[in-house]
RNA sequence: GCUCGGGUGGUGGAACUGGUAGACACGCAGGACUUAAAAUCCUGUGAUCCUUAAAGAUCGUGCGGGUUCGAUUCCCGCCCCGAGUACCA
């Protein structure tokens, strides 16, 4: 029979789900290999076909493992909590949990029909009770922690309340809130309860602390920054105001320095580690304090360049800080007043933005150089931030760029500090040269210079060296129904868990998801949920990124209702060895997912510092748009409700007319006239560019039937072929010439009409053509738009492969005979080569091959067993259906290709006596030349200068100089 | 602005460590089969020039230079496109 790619894929998917043929085992004598894929939102439009391309490449990566004789876990679940699904609740009264079971199955059935050796049997839901009971379990263990810096890792919280209660603060270093307190033993013991619990919730991993918010009240709940665009929100585009909030944060920061340091241990893609450093931002550098003219107090700095600290001829800061209020002098209390108004007036965006006004306002204060005790105007300006380091910065004119800008502006001095400095018309921040005008440090290198400087200021207590992180904690909480319940109640204001035999804390029901008319979040409106009848409970939900957070963990052992896995299975599994997804997951769930396991690590309950050992980013798919142009004329002397004609040109007519093709001008003209009712007019004529669905374009070429079924408009469209051939609606001979549309990238998006359903793709040639047709598009990591042009290539490659098998009248026909030197060749080259490329990620050059592979073959007419079942085995990470069926043709058992021995490699079959050296004269090819293998290089240039051809290029010259590489080249320079 | 990717035929792309640029596929053109179409198969296909033809010449991997017997690959300078980030002290 011919190629049947739909009975055969329906009956293997069937098979694998009946016999869960990649149902993975916690034990296994193999090695074992953990490859995992992002696991995906289950939206309402399902998936298109750019979804799957990672999907694909993990998947034929595990069966090409499997083959290679590893236990290979590859699950696959959904990140369900999120808010389309609580949108669409909003908008139907629909509970989301009916949304989101609608939705993964829409998912289910589109990955299935894909033929992914998913082991189904670990399947999670972030938006399960099962899971999430987990997720709150984790973030109790966060709440019972706090991070201990000189051991430089998590520890319980117990242990906190040990030391203090012999010792007092005294002897804690640990990364909490600044304003914790100094107590002795016996202060803390003699501390009430409220007294403790409001001390440790400064310690605590995760705790609440007011934060400035981007609070949407029209949605009812805080966006995070790349939710909101200019003030407005993203989604809907209402108004967001800055609100202040008691809200859960995750005390990331005290990772900071584990989560930049593991960066260099981890395969990743170079620009993603480099995003994470960037968000982390460690700047080493020194804090100064520079005390305050007649004042107690002083102004603290951070600053990377502490050497140039006798350059420092005025301090900033922000409008924000606390201080400015108090050290504005009467004289300048209104100029200050006015900046801090304006400044307020403008949103955060615009400050960014706007980088080029310089702007700022004298307090009246001075402050000390801490080493030269130096006067120093204490500026305010809305160049520095309130939120990184201290709010305040030293500002050295003659080697920072803003600094310069400010003082010119301002006229303040601009004094140099390095004999080397140029700072006529600009900042010069070199450290090469000695310094100058810098009193103690005067002739020396920067390295020394800083040295010198930190220990001086370190002695006479001004400041010292230190590290800054611009790295923020992350806030921990929404005001949305549809996510984790965060599992706290609280008592006289203050949080308490619950306890861990109550979990999981279940999501209430309520009557609407919206806001409570108090304005508090949804949960709010659960009747009669309290802790216990009494306590009221958190009523915010956890972010969409705590269950993604440790999602790989849950795989490895998903049913177990003791502990969010067993420390087996743990054991077993480990980390993930391979890791695909989007690029775009860099600073969030990436980020968060390996802080999250450097805990759990902390916690002992998982082994590994790092989650994910390699990774790699597939490219985003984009669509690729197709345009009709319609005629779209000025037409003058027409009734109001005239509906113009609707005539469509193809795309080189329009070129033509654009390029002002004298001809094509004028007999659009005549002919647009001629459908124009008496006594109008033509006016100026014009073309509308419009998208068509590209499902009813083939390679440029518009389906006119089914364009003008597309829209009802269209039905009685007039349209101009490519040649200039007009077509009328009841015009049915057929025509020579086409119409073409223009085609352009943008993003796949319903409103752009080009979105390619996986569906229709399947159905039309079968999902192991889609899937090696995604693999052969381009490089996985390379973002390219889709086209379904090509497919027809692999499609005709898979038929031809299955045509090996058979005989001119479709029957399976294998013959037994031992294969010649040139079959073995063929196949050896393809098992190597197919290695290679799975090793590297580079899959399109595997397709590339195995066409090679299947002509060669095709060629030598070879239906020998022994190279055709090697062929299937190799085949099967990449067209799993095809092969199963041609693996129990050739008499197999069903169901074992997935556990089959990938080919062993002989290089003797590749061996060559024999090799074309292409010769060059002077670098330039001029012919090939077989020569022996076994011949040396002095041979070899006898070989070929004896030769009558190059004879002919030497022209009785006798050549300057002969490079032989063996194997390679030969190249005459005369 | 900074950081990181990337620029190769009409199109997607290939080229190992510096060694025959354009594999493979699409598209296009021509041919075979067919009453016809579809399907299938065969041939050709970077550009320009030259020749009746066979063959040959020159140019060619964003642009300009360099290193080298030899550069898509290495080095220097520039242009364009994409992504991330943005007053970070």
């Amino acid at each position: 029979m011919d190629y049947q790619f739909k009975d055969i894929e329906n009956k293997w998917q069937q098979f694998w789900a009946d016999h869960q043929t990649y149902k993975a085992d916690n034990q296994s004598a193999k090695p074992k290999y953990y490859v995992l894929d992002m696991f995906p939102y289950p939206s309402g439009a399902g998936l298109h076909v750019g979804h799957p391309l990672g999907y694909i490449a993990s998947d034929i990566f595990s069966r090409y493992k499997r083959l290679k004789g590893f236990n290979v876990l590859h699950p696959m679940g959904y990140d369900s909590f999120g808010l389309p699904a609580e949108q669409y609740a909003i908008q139907t009264g629909q509970h989301p949990a009916i949304t989101t079971e609608e939705n993964v199955n829409t998912y289910r059935r589109q990955l299935d029909q894909l033929g992914f050796s998913f082991d189904w049997s670990r399947e999670v839901r972030t938006s399960s009770p099962d899971y999430y009971k987990w997720t709150q379990w984790i973030f109790m263990q966060l709440f019972n922690s706090w991070y201990n810096k000189a051991d430089e890792k998590a520890e319980s919280i117990e242990k906190l309340i040990t030391h203090f209660a012999a010792n007092g603060s005294n002897g804690i270093t640990a990364v909490c809130d600044e304003d914790t307190l100094t107590f002795t033993a016996e202060e803390w013991n003699a501390m009430s309860q409220e007294a403790q619990q409001t001390e440790l919730l400064k310690y605590r991993l995760t705790y609440l602390r007011e934060s400035t918010v981007n609070w949407c009240p029209a949605l009812g709940t805080v966006l995070a920054n790349d939710e909101v665009k200019d003030g407005f929100s993203e989604r809907g585009g209402y108004p967001v105001v800055q609100k202040k909030m008691m809200q859960w944060s995750m005390r990331i920061t005290a990772y900071a320095e584990r989560l930049l340091q593991g960066l260099d241990t981890i395969d990743w893609p170079e620009p993603l580690k480099e995003m994470q450093r960037n968000w982390i931002g460690k700047s080493v550098g020194a804090s100064v304090k520079f005390p305050i003219e007649s004042h107690e107090s002083a102004i603290e700095v951070f600053t990377t360049r502490v050497d140039t600290i006798f350059g420092v001829t005025f301090v900033v800061l922000a409008p924000e800080h606390e201080l400015v209020t108090s050290l504005t002098t009467p004289e300048q209390k209104a100029e200050v007043e006015a900046y801090i108004a304006q400044t307020k007036k403008k949103s955060e965006l615009d400050r960014m933005a706007d980088t080029k006004t310089v702007s700022g306002a004298f307090t009246g204060s001075y402050v000390l150089n801490p080493l030269n005790g130096e006067r120093i105007q204490l500026w305010i300006a809305d160049y520095v931030l309130a939120g990184y380091g201290t709010g305040a910065v030293m500002a050295v004119p003659s080697g920072d760029q803003r600094d310069y800008l400010f003082a010119k502006h301002f006229n303040l001095p601009i004094v140099p500090i390095i004999d080397t400095q140029n700072i006529e018309t600009e900042a010069d921040p070199t450290k090469e040269g000695k310094y100058i005008n810098s009193d103690f440090i005067n002739g020396l290198t920067y390295k020394e210079a800083v040295a010198a400087v930190v220990a001086k200021l370190e002695s006479i207590g001004a400041g010292k060296a230190k590290i800054n992180f611009r790295m923020r904690d992350a806030i921990f909480g929404r005001q949305r129904y549809w996510g984790e319940p965060v599992p706290v109640y609280f008592k006289n204001g203050l949080p308490y868990l619950i306890s861990e035999s109550e979990l999981p804390l279940l999501l209430p029901e309520i009557d609407k998801y919206l806001p409570t008319e108090t304005g508090e979040p949804p949960l709010g409106r659960a009747e009669g949920w309290k802790y216990q009848n009494e306590h009221e409970y958190e009523l915010s939900t956890m972010p969409g990124w705590a269950g993604s957070s440790w999602y790989w963990y849950r795989y490895m052992d998903a049913h177990n209702g003791q502990e969010f896995a067993s420390k087996e299975a743990v054991e077993y599994w480990k980390d993930v060895d391979l890791y695909i997804g989007g690029s775009e997951h860099a600073t969030g769930h990436l980020l968060y997912s390996r802080f999250w396991n450097k805990f759990l690590k902390d916690l002992g309950v998982v082994f590994e510092e790092e989650p994910f050992k390699k990774l790699i980013n597939q490219g985003m798919i984009q669509g690729r748009s197709n345009f009709t142009y319609r005629l779209a004329p000025l037409i003058l002397n027409v009734d109001e409700n005239y509906a113009k004609p609707e005539v469509y040109v193809s795309k080189g007519v329009y070129e033509l007319y654009k390029e002002g093709d004298f001809d094509t001008i004028e007999q659009i003209a005549l002919f647009y006239k001629d459908l124009l009712p008496e006594g109008a007019e033509l006016g100026e004529m014009e073309f509308s560019k419009l998208h068509v669905d590209v499902n009813i374009v083939n390679n440029d070429v518009l389906d006119l039937a089914a364009f003008r079924q597309w829209r009802s408009e269209n039905k009685n469209a007039i349209i101009i072929l490519e040649d200039g051939t007009v077509v009328y609606p009841n015009d049915s001979t057929e025509q020579e010439s086409k119409y073409i549309c223009d085609s352009e990238v943008e993003k796949m998006s319903k409103s752009k009409f080009n979105v390619v359903n996986p569906d229709n793709i399947i159905e039309r040639y079968g999902a192991d053509t889609l899937r090696m047709y995604e693999m052969f598009l381009g490089p996985l990591e390379q973002s390219k738009p889709w086209n379904t042009n090509g497919i027809e290539g692999v499609f005709k490659f898979l038929r031809k492969f299955w045509r090996l098998f058979h005989n001119d009248q479709w029957e399976f026909t294998v013959s037994n005979e031992a294969p010649t030197k040139a079959e073995l060749k063929s196949l050896h080259k393809i098992i190597r080569k197919v290695e290679e490329d799975i090793e590297r990620f580079s899959f399109n050059t595997s397709v590339s091959s195995f066409m090679i592979a299947v002509n060669e073959l095709t060629d030598l007419k070879c239906n020998k067993r022994a190279i055709l079942q090697d062929m299937v085995v190799i085949l099967s990470s990449y067209a799993p259906h095809i092969c199963e069926e041609l693996w129990a043709l050739l008499g197999n058992e069903a169901g074992t290709l997935s556990y089959a021995a990938y080919p062993k490699f002989n290089p003797d079959y590749l061996v060559e006596d024999e090799f074309a050296y292409p010769v060059s004269i002077n670098g330039k090819t001029k012919m090939n030349l077989s020569i022996a293998l076994t011949l040396e290089p002095k041979d070899v240039e006898a070989f070929v200068l004896a030769n009558a051809d190059v004879q002919k290029y030497l022209d009785g010259k006798t050549p300057k100089k002969v490079i032989v590489v063996k194997g390679r080249i030969v190249n005459i320079v005369i």
